[in-house]
DNA sequence: AAGTCTCTCGTAAACGTTTGCATAGTTAAA
DNA sequence: TTTAACTATGCAAACGTTTACGAGAGACTT
């Protein structure tokens, strides 16, 4: 049996009232007296009235709902994202749209055109690389659509964003391995042309100039596809025979591990590695990695914050406009005492 | 620079036509001439014409978007699920809202009731125990609100489900802790209210009823808060000395290993373990995990693909009302040989 | 007693889109 | 030539909500 909508005309019919009353009451407005407002209210939870958000919205202008747009959601710095996300939104009583962009800049730039219609009111994103640049956001971000980075940043786009010091981190970890020992730390990361890669990479050529001036550094550049890139980091460490390894990405360390599992090399005493990641498990892993841990639920929580911020047309202080949290490094058995 | 939104209305007045024309070319109405429908067309192009969702939503009773709700979203299962769930969505052209119970039935039941507004055309849940019942679903249901249940079901709601084999995987595990000599295995789960713990845990009880039928079920129940049921699993060990575990849930089988570490037991060698699980990072593990790995993007498309189909009214086969995808055994070294 | 205020409510327009119906012009059929 | 049918387009209503404006009633001021 499927009912027929209750809306604000059932009410008013119901109560002898005209919609505008209804409506007036419904949001305590206080053009209507406190009888009449009980009565509708009591009318409205009877029949479970619930209002229309495609007509509030059309009358409003808005949606009271942000987009979220990230790469994937099984990498869990980014479920971590989202859950912050989450909660910032739902205590702002706002809905949250997810769009995965699969490393795919065309899929991005079609979502993004997507939200030109109403359907949210602002947008967090991780960029994915974009060989053609980020017209696209320039463009929404020119409609005064409000629009927030994070983690994966875009210098030429000019709105507030979020990330971590991804710089001073990998600098800091890269200097832990040359204390344990390290002679020849390599750097293992995913595309070069991402923010987080080169950013990353930055601390490590920082580190590696103040150690060991004098070292070529040793750059491995994961493709993402585990099978070739497997053996692409195997033929790495035989061809370039690192020491120690800075993770820029957590799927290169876990690969590592595979490789070093099908090799019968060991970690540390082989390898020594160091690695950004999110993945609380790895506190278990042979030997227990060393990590960087991003503080994702809260890159979250202050991209949305931020956002929200936009969204109310609050004044963002300059100091708020470029935010970084810091990552902090967990020890485990993966480096030497 | 804010510019005014296009709407269909800049184009008519652009070309002197009347919206209506407009309209009924730009989705390719036969009434339109095909000179008109292609200068229409055109000037949406150059204008960067975006159909305003809430007006059509408004006017089509429908939104384009569906809803999935799920405990959380930092587990990698329910993140897979997402994954899938997404890829249908895309393919529909549809968008995905997203909401986090975080185990609150209270939440649970508001967000159902917020679905109730034009927000949403669809809803994908997996639920949260609630004791006091699913008549919030059952009310959504009646209504036609389209609705499809994954991995934690309820009997109560009349929908169409899609599920993993829980039990006869639980009994294939248990079984195989028997063949591998197990004396003594236990069942390691969360809330025993739940679908997943209670399908899970009949599997357990079968297998262990024909394999050593005089024996004391030995059931463990975490409640999810680590510190918490780090100390009690400590406890229930020492207290009824299993010598193989059955991991209901991912939490668990890593708390395992959390107090095998601390207190220096061994695995295999003093608890055998085999575990469901969707971390792909468990073989990694020291040592790592025999796993039952659900197929989760598998899942989440079946439900997605389901809910379309409702979504679209279109006929659903009994055989198609409950589907259930089998879950896979990873061998790895936390069984003995 | 007339004017002014305040309180409470209704009328109607607007948000942008879709679509039934009307209309004007053209063509085909009788 | 008249009529019927068809083509291409416009008019206007509708979806459900919000809100500017106005109106009627009562209270108060001078």
């Amino acid at each position: 049996m499927i009912m027929q909508p209750v809306t604000i005309k059932t009410i008013a019919e119901k109560l002898g009232l005209s919609i505008a009353t209804v409506s007036r009451a419904l949001k305590d407005s206080h053009e209507i007296s406190a009888p009449t407002r009980e009565r509708v209210k009591q009318a409205a939870l009877e029949l479970g009235y619930q209002p229309n958000v495609n007509a509030s919205g059309l009358r409003a202008g808005s949606s009271k709902t942000i987009a979220v747009m990230v790469p994937e959601v099984e990498n869990h710095f980014f479920s971590q994202v989202i859950s912050g996300i989450e909660s910032v939104a739902r205590a702002n009583d706002f809905h949250v749209l997810i769009y995965l962009t699969h490393e795919d800049p065309v899929k991005e730039e079609e979502f993004v055109q997507l939200l030109r219609n109403g359907r949210a009111d602002g947008l967090l994103i991780s960029v994915t690389h974009n060989p053609n640049g980020y017209a696209y956001l320039n463009r929404l971000r020119e409609t005064g659509f409000p629009l927030v980075l994070f983690d994966r940043l875009v210098e030429e786009v000019d709105v507030p964003v979020v990330a971590t010091n991804n710089e001073s981190a990998s600098y800091e970890a890269c200097n832990l391995l040359f204390q344990r020992g390290a002679a020849r730390p390599a750097f293992l990361g995913l595309d070069p042309n991402l923010y987080i890669t080169k950013t990353r990479l930055s601390g490590y050529l920082r580190a590696l100039k103040e150690n060991r001036p004098e070292m070529e550094p040793l750059i491995f550049t994961g493709s993402g596809q585990p099978e070739k890139d497997r053996e692409a980091l195997q033929g790495f460490l035989e061809q370039y025979r690192p020491d120690a390894l800075f993770g820029a990405a957590e799927s290169m360390a876990l690969l590592l591990y595979e490789v070093c599992r099908r090799k019968g090399y060991r970690i540390p005493e082989d390898y020594q590695l160091i690695s950004f990641t999110n993945l609380g498990a790895v506190t278990f892993l042979n030997p227990s990695l060393t990590s960087i841990v991003q503080p994702a639920f809260e890159i979250g929580r202050s991209a949305a914050e931020l956002l929200f911020k936009v969204i109310k047309k609050k004044r963002i202080y300059a100091a708020e406009q470029k935010q970084i949290l810091p990552s902090a490094i967990r020890m485990a058995e993966s480096l030497k005492a």
